[in-house]
DNA sequence: CAGATTTCCGGAAACGTTTGCGGCGCAAAC
DNA sequence: GTTTGCGCCGCAAACGTTTCCGGAAATCTG
């Protein structure tokens, strides 16, 4: 079976305790019975048990990851810069998904507690609040990614959507558009909350008025895209240009242009958000206002591990800075009457 | 701290015997004990450690994962489908990346084993063995997912990739291409094997030459892609059409053929593989075959499952059939002098 | 009513570690 | 020659479960 710590201990004829202490460089130790424990261990192929050294310690080195699988490619970036950082600091993670349902969270949110782990990096459903509070309650370290709440004493790793969605209607605004429309996200998360702030910012800033008719909200993939936008573009007042909160929603876009017959950007000015890989390989290459999601996973799980190393800390709310990305999608300046 | 049976068993004035036994509804328990129970562990939010129950019972509950992070979607979406099935049937992923280092993904082994994992589902990095004698060294059941070892006696499941080579590559015959060239994945993945193996056959089957010069071999990735178009297309006596083993490769060919001012279809044919969400929605809508990501995760998660509940069985070796995807990047029939 | 069976429950071992505590031998100090 | 100190090591408890085994009470059998 499992070769254990005591098998070490026996082949290299001392107890136990010593070999523990060996392998772990941990206390005095004569020199012959060390390198007898290491030789015993090497040639068994001793690999220890992480569940018991756990049980006893406390301490598990395991990261829960809760994300609510929009099988977008911001969350695969994201898993990824997460699995880089702790990687490097000898973490493993344990995967959970939530499928954007808080029950399913919170069936999650126990499994992972169940697991031991040290600490939890999630991305929130946001249609309430049950999982935090659960989380506060257990005294769990946490770390927020993508969304976050406002009013929440929290860690958090997020992009300035704000920012995101000033940004790019703005963009628009001075290629000379006055009817942009705004595709927004699901109402209840902060994402799609900051990014239509920015939007409305950005029209106030100009005087451009805000017509509640070129506002919807839609899922955060290609099919929420394409149904927001047929609703918006088959009226008969529709918007020259339009802001899709995510690149995958404006994709959706993309996909209810080419079938009302509207040619972008000359019909329709198109922008979106996140900037994933192949935004600029799309059918028109997309403008839109980059979220680096792989260094918010990175910048995340560090800062996670740091408060474990030191316990309690000051609260860590880092806001990244967006960038505008401009390409083909948005087109020119021009002059509308 | 951490509520455990103990705390339920006072409470209830049972003992942790008596306790487990209600909690698992196993054994023979009076009814005002069990109630008793329950209502102790629901008032205490008691969560059972697994670590703890592993350690005793042997099984954990958990698979390990382990791919190779090409960023590619092709993972993201297996990823999911792994995750789809080990949730629904109660389990979880401790999530490793090899990052298509045989050093690296030793390690991750080393931890994912000691970490106590059931069974693992793993993407070989296939430069070597040594990973996967590893792993029959250990007796810890595995899982291959789309790549694989012909001459190996270890479940797998996998497109068939040979089909799907001479699915693209017949079907850009059939529109009059004589000169077909190549831009294969690494020459160590069995999916790169496979797909040039399939490449060939067609080619052999309708007469047509093997020109070792429309061959070249690339990373899985939109850069390697690049290079490796640019390696085919800068040459006098170019291609007319290309294959790319895979849709980022091919994403890569589209950026090479941009910057020759090279027109698709017309003055490249090109099909990828994988047929990846986005492909229909490139700059050229993508002819590729269909490798089913999602379901070859189910599946794998799925049958691994099942030699985890009834012990040894016969060996699996599931080749799901690629299907063809006709877009707009092959173009229309031709003739070529 | 004595014995046999069943039902229910608690004690304790086991899983594989880490670690506090105490013991042993040996050298230095008095 | 007896103490003191120290370096090295082993015993055993602890972590939170599950489960085997045995005991006690309750029920049944003859």
């Amino acid at each position: 079976m499992r070769v254990t710590i005591h098998d070490v201990a026996r082949t290299a004829g001392v107890s136990v305790a010593t070999a523990s202490r060996a392998l772990n460089h941990k206390g005095e130790i004569g020199p012959d019975k060390r390198a007898r424990v290491l030789a015993a261990a090497q040639t068994l192929g001793y690999a220890p048990s992480s569940m018991a050294r756990a049980l006893v310690s406390g301490r598990s080195r395991i990261l829960g990851v809760l994300i609510n699988n929009n099988a977008s490619p911001v969350y695969a970036e994201l898993l990824r810069g997460i699995e880089d950082a702790a990687n490097a600091a000898g973490f493993t993670l344990l995967f959970s998904n939530s499928a954007d349902s808080q029950e399913q969270a919170l069936h999650c949110l126990a499994t992972l507690q169940s697991m031991h782990v040290d600490g939890l990096l999630l991305t929130p459903v946001q249609t309430d609040r049950r999982d935090i509070e659960l989380l506060q309650r257990s005294s769990l370290p946490f770390m927020l990614l993508l969304r976050h709440f406002p009013d929440l004493e929290a860690d958090y790793v997020i992009v300035d959507n704000v920012a995101g969605g000033y940004l790019v209607t703005s963009h628009l605004l001075e290629l000379g558009h006055r009817r942009i429309g705004h595709l927004a996200g699901p109402a209840h998360t902060s994402t799609a909350q900051g990014r239509l702030t920015g939007y409305r910012q950005a029209l106030a800033e100009r005087g451009a008025p805000f017509d509640q008719g070129l506002l919807t909200h839609a899922d955060y993939t290609i099919a929420g895209g394409y149904e927001g936008a047929r609703r918006l573009l088959e009226r008969s007042d529709r918007p020259t240009a339009l802001f899709a909160a995510t690149d995958l929603q404006a994709v959706g876009v993309l996909k209810a242009a080419r079938e009302l017959g509207l040619r972008i950007p000359e019909d329709l000015a198109l922008a979106g958000g996140d900037d994933i890989e192949l935004a600029e390989f799309l059918e028109v290459p997309l403008t839109t206002f980059r979220q680096p999601a792989r260094e918010i996973g990175m910048r995340g799980a560090e800062i996670l591990m740091a408060r474990l190393r030191v316990g309690s800390q000051a609260l860590q709310q880092v806001v990244l800075k967006p960038k505008l990305i401009v390409r083909r999608s948005s087109g020119c300046r021009r002059t509308f009457s």
